[in-house]
DNA sequence: TAGAGTCGCGCG
DNA sequence: AAAGCGCGCGACTCTA
């Protein structure tokens, strides 16, 4: 199949505030063309004639860098869905996968390192796009040299990069479903997340009263008006708490983080620990509320950026706004938490389904440990962090009849397990569990012979990068790591594999929904989590559908030795208020 | 006055 | 040498 290369001009950055009003194409052989889609009509009429003629041609593969922009501008001018039976291409993908430790994969940057193709657009355009101006302002002659370049650049980067996917199975299987995730994550975005204005705007009245409220109480706390935030502060809080400074900024500066804060408020209380975390947390959660209304549309709707190959290790990223880290109801590091999922609603009419991997990061570290007793607990649906408890704690456990105690010496072992296969040694182990170091040395080497192919994950993630620079996924991702930065193994791998993991979850799980529950639609990756809605009067299918969804999600025993589970909550009112949504007994 | 760097903090 | 790591964003600070 023969390819062109397609790169849109737009006159803003988001969708929903912009439009394009140019495009550009290459073809295998060079041959560069622009075509503007504004000023007098006949030349707009010609430009819309190509650009169809252009997207009605399947048997020509469309190579954008970075296709769901290119793709949603066009969309939302020919006013239709545009991916049916067309075949794709992304160089951005193709980098990300061949080099995720690149320091960056933008278009220009990548050109100039490859092939040594000039840079120098910026700088002459600059001048009219400076402050925010369109790039519609920018003289036509002056854009249509650079539309000219970056379909080449685009086309360059793709005949470059093309057949270094398509010599393995692997890749090519890994770029296959980030294109098709392209599409899916266009759905999501377009279609958005609602937040309520009302409860936007009340609880920002309510927290900029409570920020100014513990300003005025600081003030008098220090004697003048000073930030918490601001650098000289750190110095007023020393002195007033008079404590000696045990951990410094990266500028050997004493430091005033929460860590710090929280460590001081159980040793030394005083007020003024208590009214910076209040400053902090309001002043933050006010004006993290004040920029989802600056940022949401008329119908009062959210439409992030959900970017899929952004992070180093795989992992999905958002922003304009991040919805991946609104505020939780309880925060163990912060006693004054905002309850800012609240203002998160359905739609009108709507409940979401918010379903979730369950453990997905223990379940990860017990394949790649391979350790047989393991995952003998995780295929019978057993508690992973049980043996732990019972090394760690024997008697405790045991003879303990008060069920919060059992817990909280649950968590424990829970947390040692993790830290344990993430390389802890002796001292922190025994920090986790509250054990003397004599004790918890015998305990340790009990578990170490039990389970000792969890705690030497790391080390053989070590030995991996130190063998090739990298390490690499069940799936076959490639993810370089610096050779002094060796540590950073396991946990790439971790993470890596379950980014893959709820990717291609998406790709299935809406072609699930497109093909059989059309109705329901996926707002929503947040890491190990989908947030799906569906409409009330659909609410008799959900059960089975939610069902179905689980399927998708989980099904990959061909490549792991432990199962894979989800668990479902359903939030009819806000996102602070879920309850658990049982699906249907496996057949 | 815009951009870059640091610090701190939310989520996973 | 090490319980690890990834993001995006706002406030502040300094520089050009």
């Amino acid at each position: 199949m023969s390819a062109v290369s397609y790169d849109t001009e737009t006159t803003n950055l988001s969708r929903h505030r912009g439009n394009m009003f140019s495009f550009s194409t290459c073809t295998e052989g060079g041959e560069t063309r622009v075509y503007r889609l504004d000023g007098n009509a006949v030349r707009v009429a010609i430009s819309r004639l190509a650009l169809e003629k252009l997207w009605a041609d399947r048997q020509m593969a469309k190579v954008m860098h970075n296709l769901k922009f290119d793709l949603g501008f066009t969309e939302k001018m020919l006013s239709r869905v545009l991916d049916t039976g067309q075949t794709l291409h992304d160089t951005h993908k193709m980098s990300h996968i061949l080099q995720n430790d690149h320091k960056g994969h933008g278009l220009k940057e990548l050109c100039w390192e490859l092939a040594g193709y000039p840079r120098d657009d910026e700088t002459a355009i600059h001048k009219y796009t400076a402050g925010g101006r369109s790039y519609q302002n920018v003289p036509e002659q002056l854009m249509e040299k650079y539309q000219h370049r970056d379909a080449e650049r685009t086309m360059l980067l793709y005949q470059f990069f093309w057949p270094k996917i398509q010599a393995s199975k692997d890749f090519r299987e890994i770029y296959q479903y980030e294109v098709d995730l392209q599409p899916v994550t266009l759905r999501m975005e377009n279609r958005g997340v609602m937040i309520d204005r009302n409860k936007c705007k009340s609880l920002i009245t309510e927290l900029q009263a409570k920020t100014s409220k513990a300003m005025d109480e600081i003030e008098s706390v220090v004697g003048e008006r000073v930030s918490p935030n601001a650098a000289a502060f750190r110095y007023h809080l020393y002195r007033i708490l008079d404590v000696p400074v045990t951990m410094k900024t990266k500028a050997g500066l004493p430091s005033t983080d929460q860590s710090i804060l929280m460590e001081m408020r159980l040793e030394r209380p005083h007020p003024l620990i208590e009214l910076v975390l209040q400053y902090r947390a309001y002043s933050r959660g006010a004006t993290m509320i004040e920029s989802y209304l600056e940022k949401a549309d008329t119908n009062d709707v959210l439409h992030p950026n959900i970017h899929t190959c952004q992070a180093i290790t795989g992992r999905e990223s958002c922003s304009d706004p991040n919805l991946q880290n609104v505020e939780k109801e309880i925060n163990l590091q912060n006693p004054y938490p905002v309850a800012a999922r609240k203002v998160f609603r359905p739609r009108p009419g709507y409940v979401n389904f918010h379903v979730d991997y369950a453990g997905i990061e223990m379940r990860l570290l017990i394949h790649y440990s391979g350790d047989e007793e393991l995952v003998k607990i995780c295929m019978e649906g057993g508690d992973v962090h049980l043996p732990a408890t019972l090394i760690f704690f024997p008697e405790e456990y045991s003879s303990s009849t008060d069920p919060k105690h059992k817990k909280a010496l649950r968590d424990q072992c829970k947390q040692a397990n993790f830290a344990i296969a993430y390389g802890a040694q002796l001292p922190k182990v025994a920090g986790v569990l509250g054990l003397d170091m004599h004790t918890a040395g015998k305990r340790l080497s009990q578990y170490r012979k039990r389970f000792p192919r969890l705690g030497s994950l790391m080390g053989s993630a070590m030995e991996e990068v130190a063998q090739t620079g990298k390490v690499f996924t069940t799936f076959g991702r490639n993810l370089y790591i610096p050779t002094d930065q060796k540590h950073m193994g396991i946990n790439y791998r971790i993470q890596g594999t379950a980014a893959e993991i709820i990717k291609r979850a998406q790709v299935r799980v809406h072609r699930y929904l497109e093909k059989n529950a059309s109705e329901f639609h996926m707002l929503l990756p947040i890491h190990d989590e989908l947030i799906i809605e569906c409409p009330r009067h659909s609410l008799k299918d959900a059960r089975e559908v939610l069902t179905a969804v689980a399927h998708e999600m989980t099904d990959f025993s061909n490549r792991f030795t432990v199962p894979l589970e989800v668990e479902v909550d359903v939030a009819t009112v806000d996102w602070a208020h879920k309850s658990k949504y049982k699906l249907l007994e496996a057949k």
